[in-house]
DNA sequence: CTGTTAGCGCTTTCAG
DNA sequence: CTGAAAGCGCTAACAG
């Protein structure tokens, strides 16, 4: 088995090593006769072409890169599961990199596009700049932006404006008034701008229902994680008059939140009603109410659009919108009278 | 910087493509001022070397595959971190293959180990069979498992008995008696052993503090999530006598048994202790009591335990054993009187 | 429909 | 220390 070549191959099923090739390819014109024998031949010898010579000859690498930020958070898992499972029956591998500072996003961003490492480039959630953006086109390597938008690629998109305005208008719905949001420092440093889109839409609903909108009400986590959503409510709830209600921009801060609550001796939905964002596997355990976000499903999306577009190159940019929808469990009820 | 080749260096610098390649592989035998001046053509050129061709010509392909199961759940991916974390800053790719049916795991094992796809495997959290061991041993692949305990191979393990012990023992200590443990399936389909272990761990602590070992008292959830044991628990909780506490094998699990607590109108600890086993990101936020097993280092040490084989594949199998730890929160206290 | 041949771009002896 | 040359194993014309 190791060692064994197409030559040994075409030797044995006595044809030429081009006539191996094809039937390895598929390639129509071999005859089904002379495809049998070399069938038997290959499975005699147990071969199995080298990955390598095929990638060197034919210039394709059937490899995808994914550049992914914050690995560990659920809802970058959840999509990242999206892409890997689309994969699985391609004859594409994919290889992750996980960007967790801006310095490797920028080493990513410029080599991945070096020479014919990959076939295509999966980018998860990481907005870009003009000038990156410029870049990769120029570099000529398939791109799919998954849950960023830059309109000069082919891309999953997710409308967080109108997320953000399900979940305020759910609390609105509810009665409450004094309703507060907890994001991300909206944008810094990679400029993940989904807490910018879900606040505009928290801006919005509060408009149309003619509640007065307060800064105040507005806390900006110094992180996406849990601590750090917990203490930027404990700030909001210490407010007067305090918030009935609290927006979290992701199910993880919403915790953080829940946590927040708890330790200001306040009961949830009772005391204070709590809406989150994504819809992660965890959300349903903690009861959360939440705006569901297809995660797993902008995964395969992303990567269907890729391998299109590494078939047929020159396709015009184009986005695909994937839909969010309130999920209502008990983490939010009507404000205490 | 597109269609530059070794070629075009070597012209540019004067020299022959042999000496080009020399600086590129760090090789001493190259003058400095000879080095610098190729280091400045390709500078000048832009020039990046083409992995597929350094590649088929080396043999060395410069990528590593993991091979994780249920890559969604918390414990597994935090390995992966690890595993992604530790490969960055090294030239190696890694990439990414999901098992979650055995079909899946037999089709990988078989394939990965064909030809020069791969300089080293990583198998996360997946038992080896004897003759799956047998095969990949004779593949020639450098192997590395992590979390799993086959001892013809170099793997990072961890000890579960030792874990269940800890666990159980910080119940006893605290004064309970009727201990519950809920696990998964025991090993069906995978052959998962962490539960069995923690089991074991379990019986011996109450043994040896003379509590007779009640075969109700072990609840088998249907999987890893959170429903499953939420169900097995629901069913423990049913039990006359009621358990006191209960010992979750996973933190995954111990949120079902904390769900079940709730449902049946069960204040945690006030009327039933719970203990986790991971530590995972969550565990912290649910104020859970658990064991925390060191899951990124053992992706990180896995990893340096291959690159090592690869360098050198003649070495004797040998085990990485990390440290677990009891790690006290608010979800386990003495049962009331 | 199929055999032959010329590379793909790099690494690595082998001389010198 | 360095240049020339022989592959690595496969794909893709090009003949026939």
């Amino acid at each position: 088995m190791l060692g064994i070549t197409i030559r040994d191959v075409a030797k044995r099923a006595g044809v030429g090593v081009g006539t191996v090739s094809r039937v390895l390819n598929n390639h129509p014109s071999v005859s089904a006769a002379t495809r049998e024998t070399v069938e038997t031949a290959i499975a005699q010898l147990e071969y199995a072409p080298s990955p390598s010579a095929r990638r060197l000859s034919s210039g394709k690498t059937y490899t995808i890169a994914a550049l992914v930020p914050f690995f560990t958070l659920p809802s970058f898992v959840e999509r990242l599961q999206g892409v890997v499972t689309a994969l699985e029956d391609t004859q594409y591998d994919v290889v992750i990199y996980n960007v967790e500072t801006l310095e490797r996003r920028d080493h990513y961003l410029k080599t991945l596009a070096r020479r014919q490492r990959f076939d295509g480039l999966l980018v998860v959630s990481l907005p870009l700049s003009d000038r990156e953006a410029a870049f990769l086109l120029h570099s000529g390597l398939p791109t799919v932006l998954i849950d960023s938008d830059q309109p000069a690629f082919r891309r999953v998109v997710i409308d967080d404006v109108f997320g953000g305005r399900l979940a305020t208008r759910h609390l609105i719905s509810l009665g409450h008034e004094r309703i507060a949001y907890v994001s991300d420092q909206l944008g810094a440093p990679f400029g993940f701008v989904a807490g910018k889109h879900r606040l505009e839409g928290y801006c919005q609903a509060l408009s149309q229902a003619n509640i007065p909108i307060h800064p105040d009400y507005h806390a900006a986590a110094a992180w996406h994680g849990v601590p750090e959503a917990r203490q930027a409510a404990s700030h909001l709830l210490k407010l007067s008059p305090r918030p009935t209600a609290i927006f979290a921009s992701s199910d993880v801060q919403a915790m953080g939140v829940m946590q927040a609550a708890q330790d200001a001796g306040l009961r949830v939905p009772d005391d204070l009603s709590v809406i989150g964002y994504d819809d992660i596997y965890l959300a349903e355990y903690m009861h959360l109410t939440t705006i569901h976000q297809p995660l797993f499903t902008s995964g395969v999306e992303g990567v269907a659009l890729l391998l299109d577009l590494i078939q047929q190159p020159d396709q015009p940019s184009s986005a695909v919108s994937l839909d969010v929808r309130l999920v209502t469990r008990q983490t939010t009820a009507p404000p205490a009278v």
